[in-house]
DNA sequence: AGCTATACTTACCTATGAGTAAGTAAAAGA
DNA sequence: TCTTTTACTTACTCATAGGTAAGTATAGCT
């Protein structure tokens, strides 16, 4: 009706995130995106005229929330303890409320078919995120709130991955394996209150 | 030309599990298939009539195989900690290697959409692994040759999970995610023998 | 009022995907 | 030797996928 105000292209950035998140990115379509929003397929074109371009826009759009959230952390002094429990449950809230998978696990198998442009911007976004994970945990460890054997780079990579492999098998267990690996990772980070 | 000898059905398994463990199972055709091994598509249909079927074998394939290893290792009485190498290793060639990623990785964005039986086969064989890796954990502590806080299940998980999702990140980082991955999974579980 | 840009729609095209039916050559079995 | 079975091939069907071209209604600008 009136094509100012209808916020299209948003409500497709929305769509196919979930649908890249629980699917793939070869397992939806267009057609998947216009059918739910009432449209038509070729309206989907208009604004991203091909997947790559879609895709793309999903990665950044993801990027941009998750640096965004980073930095506002960083910005409010949060300790790093609360930071990681941001992270914690941000990761327990998207996989087990929607059952949606990590946009790295999504994007996995498609990787080596992906646009330069799309790959570029998946390289920056999980350098990124383990540059905040790994500073996190070393100044935790240095502020006696976290405790650690190694070197903290190499404990973000374990901490990352797994998450984001729970939340990939959710799906193939009774039992909600997020919030067991979280809490296995808490167990094994959080450094006791005094009395305890 | 001989058809009796001709293991079609195997190069088939083979080239279609790698091209599942590289591009996921919506990422690869028949076609990708039958060209490889100089055959017709139709041929691909004569041994897997339904992608389905082609699907179910060779999660079957893979089940089988792990399976006997575990088996294996188990009766030859080998202890915890060289069961676990067994593991790491063998994570660690598949990844490194030829940057094949995990088969709950590579199925973990279709697996809504795969049929039941293919379904449950996920299901066990996820469940057969986490049962075995909770056993030799727990085995190894009680025998002073590993540690780790908590439960046994919960640690597998970890574990299980932080590989798998290294797996599949490794293709999108310079420096080997998953060599990382398990050396600090080392770090952390190995008791240091006696003088050190 | 008239023009232009935006945000679509209708109506296509082409490639590719999974899947099938019918035919064929060779080996195995009776 | 004849028949059946195995392991394919040729030659298709049909659905869906991504993508495009041309048209249209509305909003904003001059």
């Amino acid at each position: 009706m009136s094509p100012r105000q209808s916020n299209t292209r948003e409500k497709i950035v929305e769509r196919a995130r979930s649908l890249l998140q629980h699917h793939g990115l070869d397992g939806f379509s267009y057609r998947d995106i216009s059918t739910h929003l009432g449209i038509r397929n070729a309206a989907v074109h208009y604004h991203f005229p091909s997947k790559d371009d879609l895709g793309l826009a999903l990665v950044e759009d993801f990027a941009s929330e998750i640096e965004r959230d980073i930095e506002h952390a960083q910005r409010a002094g949060m300790p790093p303890k609360d930071q990681l429990e941001v992270y914690f449950q941000r990761s327990h809230g998207d996989a087990s409320g929607d059952h949606r998978i990590c946009m790295f696990g999504a994007l996995a198998t498609s990787y080596s078919r992906l646009s330069d442009a799309m790959q570029r911007a998946m390289v920056r976004l999980r350098s990124g995120v383990h540059r905040w994970l790994a500073d996190t945990l070393e100044a935790g460890r240095r502020s006696g709130t976290l405790r650690f054997v190694g070197d903290p780079e190499a404990k973000a990579a374990v901490i990352a991955t797994a998450i984001q492999g729970a939340r990939q098998v959710n799906r193939m267990s009774p039992d909600d394996i997020v919030a067991v690996v979280i809490d296995q990772l808490r167990e094994e980070l959080y450094v006791p209150t005094s009395k305890e």
